[in-house]
RNA sequence: GGUCCGGUAGUUCAGUUGGUUAGAAUGCCAGCCUGUCACGCUGGAGGUCGAGGGUUCGAGCCCCUUCCGGAUCGCCA
């Protein structure tokens, strides 16, 4: 009734035949006596020509119509190489407005992308009809149908687990649901469905997984979404970290190659211990297409006499070629070191014949200047960066000083992906308000070592087995393989500072169950959104969900958050203060 | 919550040392145009310079307060 085909299928071979087109007007040319009009639809742009103007008297941009008439094709020096269908057109001999589009539009479709957030939010609608995030939300779909075909063909059932549950005291603050019938009380939407799918293994379900909402009220970044987010969860029963490694080299190995055009590494990929990942990249999501590596100086500047480095941990970065570089580019790494919160930025430039340039130059004697080209191999046009803090801030910023000279000197390779694992994560920290032990990550995840390394090492040595996934310094998902052992639970949760009545009321589902039999397991979650995000290039998460909430976790299309009646909040038992 | 940056036409932005009627591009409207493809040409409309207060003969510009947006840190088991 509306088309015989589509804005992207004409080809050489419709030619003279009579067809339907159906879509929205997207760049009208008008020529007086002959009308261009480009008509675009999910598939594509067709070019129309129409020998009167009168339609745009009805139909502005945006407005949709539906055409018919034959097919023409194109002169050769009238063909347009830049389109699917740019050899042919559509004469049109007749012609349906089907919908009317409001003359002023808020932003250029095609220019949406550039558009301020809150009014692309606002006019979503309108935005995701602009063909690069159209096109990668269809990404989004084939991805998403990709990873279940994978993930079933590896033996993994998918199972729904509750999205309302209850609130879980660890982790990110809960999105909270009031109860009708229980006063006072509330369900939470779930931060993961961790407990669940730990319930699905002693429950004898030998493969899991699931394309899982999750849900944290936590503050939003460019690759974080704010309030939810999906997840590939997945969790294996009879498994040991290397065994969660094959199913995610096999499934992110493959997702990747098939959808992104860029080299990506192969299986095994590297695996990096989390403290030497913090030591030489500076993170715990190290971006592997940076070659920049960086040194620890600190035993080396010990008898310094150089009074911001006194007493202080101190790191290095060797770049190659820098010296050539021109003075702005030192001004700018200092405003950007500067911008982080660090005092400075000192350097040495090695230039030809082995001389020493730079601030900090002075402060070292023939004999240190020597000493560091050897321990670092310095080569002539080599510049030498610094960074020196407070010792639980230095291994961060030289990360962000590694990233930045990386992108600045051209040295980090965007043509291709790295994924990499960060294992051996610690399982203790020093909660900082506090002052007290506390779990790092996961409380559930297995101390290496077991209940012997709990009773008998410094806690703040003991490692879990414990690892994320990183790829190109984003960190893909965690994942762990979990204590499925009450005692080794009771033990672990005591050095944090938790009674047997705590573990037997805040997570008694879990310890519960597994004084039932539950089989060693373990898992991970790679976030879908962010997968996505990286196969199709775009540093901001939010333009791969189709309806995301602004960054101050509002849907602004929808009005959400929003107030509700008296009687919602009656009926909820809330009041409002 | 802290720090930094920003808010000027529907949209994206410029606006000099505080000085006459606040500009550009794009979009919109009108007219012209038979081969364009981001068509082109001519003309036009469109502004509480986020809001409030202050300094000044005079504020888009300086100061204070406040709202909104962005980045970043905290936070994200």
């Amino acid at each position: 009734m509306y088309r015989t085909h589509n804005c992207g299928e004409l080809r050489e071979k419709h030619v003279g035949k009579t067809v339907g087109l159906a879509g929205w007007i997207d760049t009208v040319r008008d020529h007086g006596g002959v009308l261009f009009i480009d008509l675009r639809d999910h598939y594509g742009v067709t070019q129309i020509v129409l020998n009167d103007d009168g339609i745009l008297k009805y139909a502005g941009r945006e407005s949709v119509i539906s055409v018919f008439g034959a097919v023409g094709k194109r002169e050769p020096d009238t063909v347009n190489p830049k389109i699917p269908t740019g050899t042919v057109e559509l004469k049109v001999e007749k012609y349906e407005v089907l919908s009317v589009s409001l003359r002023n539009l808020p932003f250029e479709i095609s220019e949406s992308r550039e558009v301020s957030e809150a009014v692309r939010l606002k006019y979503r609608f309108l935005d995701l009809r602009n063909p690069k995030l159209h096109r990668d939300i269809e990404i989004r779909s084939k991805v998403t149908s990709f990873i279940r075909k994978k993930m079933e063909s590896m033996g993994f059932l998918e199972i729904q687990t509750p999205v309302l549950t209850s609130s879980s005291p660890e982790g990110a603050r809960d999105y909270l649901v009031p109860s009708r019938k229980h006063k006072g009380m509330f369900y939470a939407l779930p931060q993961a469905p961790q407990i669940f799918k730990q319930l699905l293994m002693t429950s004898g379900f030998d493969k899991y997984f699931q394309i899982a909402p999750c849900f944290r009220d936590e503050d939003a970044r460019a690759d974080r979404s704010p309030g939810e987010f999906y997840q590939v969860d997945f969790e294996m029963a009879f498994a040991a970290q290397e065994d969660v490694f094959k199913v995610a080299e096999k499934l992110l190995y493959s997702v990747f190659s098939k959808f992104s055009e860029k080299k990506v590494s192969k299986p095994p990929f590297k695996k990096i211990p989390y403290a030497s990942a913090m030591k030489k990249y500076g993170s715990d999501k190290p971006d592997l297409r940076n070659p920049l590596v960086i040194d620890d100086l600190s035993e080396f500047f010990s008898d310094v006499d150089f009074a911001p480095f006194k007493g202080r941990p101190v790191r290095g970065i060797v770049t190659p070629d820098c010296v050539k570089m021109p003075k702005s580019f030192f001004e700018n790494m200092l405003s950007f070191a500067t911008g982080i919160g660090m005092k400075g930025l000192g350097y040495i430039s090695v230039c030809g014949g082995f001389e020493y340039k730079g601030p900090i130059v002075k402060f070292l004697s023939e004999e240190k200047l020597k000493e560091l080209k050897n321990k670092l191999k310095l080569k002539e046009n080599d510049v030498l960066f610094f960074i020196s803090d407070k010792p639980d801030a230095v291994d961060k910023l030289a990360g962000q000083i590694r990233t930045e000279l990386g992108k600045r000197l051209k040295l980090t390779d965007f043509s291709r992906h790295e994924l990499c694992f960060v294992t051996d994560f610690p399982m203790y920290g020093i909660d900082e308000e506090s002052g007290k032990l506390d779990f790092l990550h996961n409380p559930f995840s297995m101390p290496q070592g077991g209940a012997d390394a709990l009773l008998n090492q410094n806690p703040l040595d003991i490692k879990a087995f414990q690892y994320d996934i990183v790829c190109d310094g984003i960190e893909l998902s965690s994942g762990a393989v979990r204590n499925h052992r009450p005692d080794v639970m009771l033990k672990a949760f005591e050095l944090a500072g938790y009674t047997k009545e705590d573990i037997e009321k805040k997570f008694s589902a879990l310890y519960n169950a597994f004084q039932y039999g539950a089989p060693p397991h373990a898992g991970m979650a790679p976030g879908l959104d962010r997968i996505v995000m990286i196969l199709t290039g775009n540093e901001n998460i939010r333009e791969v969900v189709a309806f995301p909430m602004n960054s101050n976790a509002q849907d602004l299309l929808l009005g959400a958050p929003g107030t509700v009646t008296e009687e919602q909040l009656r009926e909820a038992h809330i009041k409002i203060r």
